[in-house]
DNA sequence: ATAATAGACTAGCAATTATTAGTTTTTTTC
DNA sequence: GAAAAAAACTAATAATTGCTAGTCTATTAT
């Protein structure tokens, strides 16, 4: 059994299962997770409905996928910001950027893995909720470790991280790359906005 | 036929549906539109399912009733902001202030016409679509008018409507009355945040 | 008291759902 | 080109959905 023949295969597998993910996620994005059936997927692939199951193991494990590749993209992104020993405002700037690039370049699945994760069951529920609380929190340390050195104005810590985390999410419905202004001029405008107001 | 027994039952009636409309919120902020069922409402009302048919028309009614009452409540305050004569940044001041009252008053309903009115059947979605651009144009052309006032920094307007009007998103999940700080810290640090920033 | 109304109930229907079983076709391997 | 594997198909199932029909009961109006 050679190798060659062995790895082609899988990759075959591979693509055609991210072919179908993708179009979970603009579903899932479009009408939802419960609104979105079996067989508007299969239609969107070409396929029929029944023969998705070839390729997944049901409706509920391209949620999860979903919603798991994209807390992957943040995890060790943040592993890596708290180890470094820049200032508060670059970890900030730096996580700001990290936000739009991955929004802008997974809009679909950004706000699959936003607003569907709900639908996830358990146990994976509580793990992808403890990812994601777990981000949260080291965000949150940034910040307030930003304010004790002075990096930062005292305002309440909860309150500056949701708005901050929810300030980026009109970019995963409106954001449209041809439409808008080129990602660079968004990630300098957000940061202006966020760090420094937009009163003049 | 005496007006006030008319006036009685009528009032009955509200209440009754209101309830209905509000048990109906709370659920389809949990679980989205299309994972709630009848069953779902009718059990936390306390009666059949079919029994709620005596007080509404159909599911979507209850869907359209929750976004149209969030919009109509915008929409008057818009009218007069416009008409007002102050400044900028006190506008703006004063629209923050409202997001943020309506979303802690009425956070389930609020949820709801954020992120369920996609299920919402033409005509009353183009209806709604259009109050809601209506709303966001409005908002624009303040930001705009301040910036050739020289009152705002020139961010792109886009950019700075979406990024506003996003980041008091959080408060529709995450806000409890008991556990966090008073609205009116919120309004405070939230304000302080999206007109000066967080750096010091 | 009688009539009317509001509002609950039971029963059930037609449509839609995710998924399975079993079969056939297509592609790949050697 | 034969064998094996991948991936499509058809058909069907059990469960769930929003909603209707028809009935019963308690309250209200006159």
């Amino acid at each position: 059994m050679p190798l060659i023949g062995l790895k082609l295969k899988v990759v075959n597998q591979r693509t055609r299962k991210t072919e179908i993910l993708e179009v979970a996620a603009e579903l899932f994005r479009e009408k939802g997770y419960s609104a979105s059936t079996m067989r508007d997927i299969a239609d969107r692939v070409g396929i029929e409905a029944a023969s998705l199951y070839n390729h997944i193991k049901s409706k509920e494990e391209l949620l999860t996928d979903i919603c798991f590749a994209i807390g992957n993209m943040f995890v060790p992104e943040m592993r890596q910001v708290i180890a470094n020993k820049e200032s508060t405002l670059s970890k900030i700037q730096y996580l700001i950027n990290l936000h739009i690039d991955i929004t802008t370049q997974h809009a679909a699945m950004v706000s699959v893995a936003n607003n569907e994760w709900r639908h996830i069951k358990e146990p994976k529920l509580s793990e992808f909720l403890q990812m994601r609380d777990n981000y949260e929190t080291c965000f949150k340390d940034i910040i307030e470790i930003g304010i004790r050195k002075g990096e930062l104005k005292n305002i309440d810590s909860t309150t500056s991280l949701y708005t901050i985390l929810s300030s980026f999410r009109w970019l995963q419905y409106w954001y449209k790359p041809d439409r808008d202004s080129p990602v660079d001029q968004i990630k300098r405008d957000i940061s202006e906005l966020l760090l420094k107001g937009i009163k003049k």
